[in-house]
DNA sequence: TTATCATATAAACATATACTTATATTTTGT
DNA sequence: ACAAAATATAAGTATATGTTTATATGATAA
């Protein structure tokens, strides 16, 4: 087990406007300026998302013209976000400390 | 889908240590001390991963006379960190930018 | 109650991170 | 070559985080 590839990708995971950037961009390809208008962030911030989620690998970048296009590299990463979901729901919905 | 609460439990798993520390209390239940011998890490180092891990409501907590026992609490925590470091082998063999 | 063991907390430090504002780079159309 | 659009980068700031060292808290045994 890598427990250090699996904490850095975690990292990633871990904010949640790159975890919108990814639900944004999970089934098809989108510019930039796209997912700007789409989350409502400002375009340096999601620049700097971007650059974390390509330098984690996690998304597949093209430039198209004037254009650059990101799309998610793995569709696995979506259903890690959807269980992560899923748990802390249960989580907290079962905890016993209030 | 909760991305807020999803960002939140990844950032528990977003250290090596406290993903270290979730596997060697993945099966049965392990007391601090237990746990620092086990992975060499400081005791004040490993409970302060324990207090975040508890604050994100992924260990039970049961004290046994002077010894504090904790155990994970949800094993889809286990699977979720197994995806994560699968993918992030793929992703590694398969990049294109070297 | 006192000593000891197990654990938690506090303080301090260095580093990392999210974000904004401002500016640079790259591409295209004229 | 110039202007405009799309994106990236830089600088700056505030906050958060991982770690160590030192100390406090809590439980047990004598």
């Amino acid at each position: 087990m890598e427990l250090q590839q699996a904490a850095f990708l975690a990292k990633s995971l871990s904010d949640v406007n790159r975890l919108r950037i990814l639900y944004c961009i999970r089934s098809e390809q989108k510019s930039v300026s796209a997912i700007v208008e789409e989350l409502r962030l400002s375009q340096p911030l999601v620049s700097h998302h971007l650059k974390e989620l390509k330098h984690a690998l996690l998304v597949d970048v093209e430039r198209q013209g004037p254009f650059i296009y990101y799309e998610l590299a793995d569709q696995r990463i979506i259903s890690v976000i959807e269980t992560l979901s899923l748990v802390a729901n249960d989580l907290i919905t079962n905890r016993r400390t209030f």
